[in-house]
RNA sequence: CGGGGCGUAGUAUAGUGGUAGUAUACAUGCUUUGGGAGCAUGAGGUUCGAGUUCGAUUCUCGGCGCCCCGACCA
């Protein structure tokens, strides 16, 4: 895409009601804009990394054997009463709306009730078992206080998946397997390093849980972490029962802030048993179903990437989300440059490397601040210089990086 | 939900009980072109309502909105 075509434009001064990096950052360089407090629109930029991290979950979820499907966003009071969920002293982040006709409907703000509702009909069988359900879907939260830009909104998108297991061993098995793909998920998104799968409290499911902390003076949440082991505890249950069970030693532990961008638990039958979801075995005889439920927060994983990796002149997106592979950059107005760029342009095109081209005619410094602080992971700089040495000059957003490289072995690198 | 603060142009900010200023962004022209260039011209603004006043963007009250601290956060 051409630069000249984007539809935002960066700006230099920090919008004066944001104060976390996150919010400043993704506003400045042109991806969110914000409607409300706590309520963000994505703009092409930022929905093309949103969409690209999605992808990374999909493919993981899909790997790990679950079903993309879509639940609604209005849910009916009667499914949320049979637990007793609608109730705004249990559950005090609902946006509650009602139909003409005053029949009282709820903003999903999660979906376990209303998933198990509709496996009602079609789960009756050991056959139909083991199942994983997932989605990416926007959640609606109405937060007493929203804060941290998009890491904290009352509206935000999630990817819930729901496990649904006939044993304790089945469900083990399939937990296990989900702290793996969760682990990939984030390392994918660039934060594998500083992100740690940490042993953490139930809540009224089940006693313990897993969050995945990313390392972060942004963070709200206080974890224990043992470097070696590359787990953590959460200080909400550092005791010693918890670190017993946990598997951890006090000594081995440093404390450090955190962003929770993800969460995976076992709930029992807390909710299949009420909506009377059974399954019958081999045997005919009826048995209970154990379910579990594992969210990553990927709008404030987005945020969350964006507060790791960045610097003082911008965003330093990791390659598999950065929103397009390459920022190729024209420098001055000279004919042949010009041709130059336009050529590589036409050519990453059909060779279907995702491109933004600056095509503007405007000063190298503004190019070069624009660049660096939209953040895209390679740049590829075509000026003076490049007509001369018949070379590319490829810039790393990371490292900061120079290197010089020729078209064909770039499209190589680059080609998907 | 408790406490505190703030609403002036697209954005960021001055200032004033009597015609509202700067920067940036925007438009036009000229110059310039490897790290947010320069000159000229132009367009653009006081959150809403009530009160006080000859006169309110400014003072008072209320609404709405936004921010911060705390509480909260499957």
């Amino acid at each position: 895409m051409r630069q000249s075509d984007l539809f935002t434009k960066t700006r230099k001064e920090a919008p004066k009601d944001e104060v976390s990096k996150n919010a400043i950052l993704l506003t400045r360089a042109g991806f969110i804009n914000k409607e409300m407090a706590g309520v963000y629109s994505y703009l092409p930029l930022g929905l093309k990394v949103l969409k690209k991290i999605e992808n990374i979950i999909r493919e993981e979820m899909n790997a790990l054997g679950g079903k993309e499907l879509v639940l609604t966003s209005l849910q009916r009071k009667d499914v949320w009463e049979k637990v007793g969920r609608w109730d705004d002293k249990n559950v005090d982040v609902w946006f509650k709306t009602k139909l003409k006709d005053n029949v009282e409907l709820g903003l999903g703000f999660t979906h376990d009730e209303q998933i198990v509702n509709l496996l009602t009909e079609y789960v009756s069988s050991y056959k139909d078992l083991p199942l994983y359900l997932y989605q990416i879907q926007t959640k609606f939260r109405n937060e007493l206080r929203v804060k941290s830009g998009i890491m904290r909104g009352r509206e935000f998108v999630m990817k819930d998946l729901y496990s649904f297991t006939r044993t304790e061993e089945e469900q083990d098995e399939f937990y296990e397997k989900a702290k793996k793909s969760y682990m990939k998920v984030f390392s994918r998104c660039g934060i594998g390093d500083i992100t740690f799968c940490t042993f953490a409290s139930g809540g009224t499911f089940s006693k313990y849980s897993h969050e995945f902390q990313t390392l972060s003076l942004a963070g709200e949440d206080i974890i224990y972490v043992d470097e070696k082991k590359n787990l953590a505890i959460n200080k909400d249950v550092f005791d010693e029962e918890g670190l017993v069970t946990a598997g951890l030693k006090r000594d081995d532990l440093v404390e450090r802030k955190s962003i929770e961008v993800g969460n995976i638990f076992k709930q029992g039958t807390k909710y299949t048993d009420p909506f009377n979801l059974y399954y019958q075995d081999e045997n005919g005889k009826k048995q209970s179903i154990l379910m579990g439920g594992y969210g990553i927060g990927v709008t404030r994983l987005m945020g969350t990437v964006v507060e790791v990796l960045s610097d003082d002149k911008g965003i330093i997106w990791p390659e598999e989300i950065s929103p397009f592979q390459v920022h190729l950059v024209s420098l001055g107005n000279d004919e042949n440059v010009i041709k130059l760029a336009d050529e590589i342009y036409k050519t990453f095109q059909k060779e279907g490397i995702e491109v933004l081209y600056d095509d503007r005619n405007v000063r190298a410094g503004e190019k070069f601040a624009d660049s660096d602080l939209i953040g895209i992971s390679t740049r590829l700089v075509i000026g003076d210089k490049a007509l001369e040495s018949k070379k590319l000059e490829v810039k790393d957003r990371s490292s900061g990086q120079t290197t010089e490289t020729d078209l064909k072995s770039f499209i190589k690198k680059f080609k998907k």
